[in-house]
DNA sequence: ACGCGGCACTTGTATTTTGCAAGTGTGACG
DNA sequence: CGTCACACTTGCAAAATACAAGTGCCGCGT
């Protein structure tokens, strides 16, 4: 029994997917990301709560005011679904 | 190399995916969509031009004022990506 | 001790997207 | 000739997103 409208309440909306892929590559820090993705920061801010709260990464504190995100096991799972859509999206034919 | 971004920028807006899983169960008309899925006309409407111009899907005129919207080749290609989101959106581990 | 700078955000406001309700055009059918 | 189903369009409100600027924290150099 699958469950799209599921998924896409937590990963379907902007940004999410591409931060996540971001932290396929390892954790980052949050300039990071932002400077990677180029992504607003109010909305940067508001993702990664969500995903947060969603189960899908975790915060890692790092020094004082600096920290980490890193994707749960619910996080990497995303791994497969999100190579299809990029292989998708990079195939032409 | 893949490109998230791009696909992204064709099925990664709202009810978009929903209405490329909807159809892959085979072509649907204008009406089956909006309530099955519950979407709003006009957002059905906008979506399904842009898939179309996308190549995603295309118009099968069927009678009258009447066609069905069916899936091209690269819409069917979307099916992989669809069932590993799906299937994440399902798995509660 | 004090100011500076980097980091991780927040806050305020404009712009874009989405949603809701109602209306339009077309042709078949009685 | 009127009605109905179908596939949309249009106008407007609400929500999401973008842009710009500001805040709080602490470590570091002077």
């Amino acid at each position: 029994m699958s469950d799209l409208p599921a998924a896409l309440e937590i990963v379907g909306k902007r940004w999410a997917l591409l931060i996540v892929e971001k932290l396929l590559e390892g954790p980052q820090r949050y300039g990071d990301l932002q400077r990677d993705l180029g992504v607003p920061t109010n909305m940067l801010a508001t993702r990664l709560r969500e995903l947060e709260a969603a189960g899908v990464l975790r915060r890692l504190p790092l020094r004082h005011n600096t920290r980490a995100y890193a994707l749960t096991d619910r996080g990497l799972a995303l791994g497969d679904a999100i190579t299809a859509l990029a292989r998708w999206g990079s195939d032409k034919s």
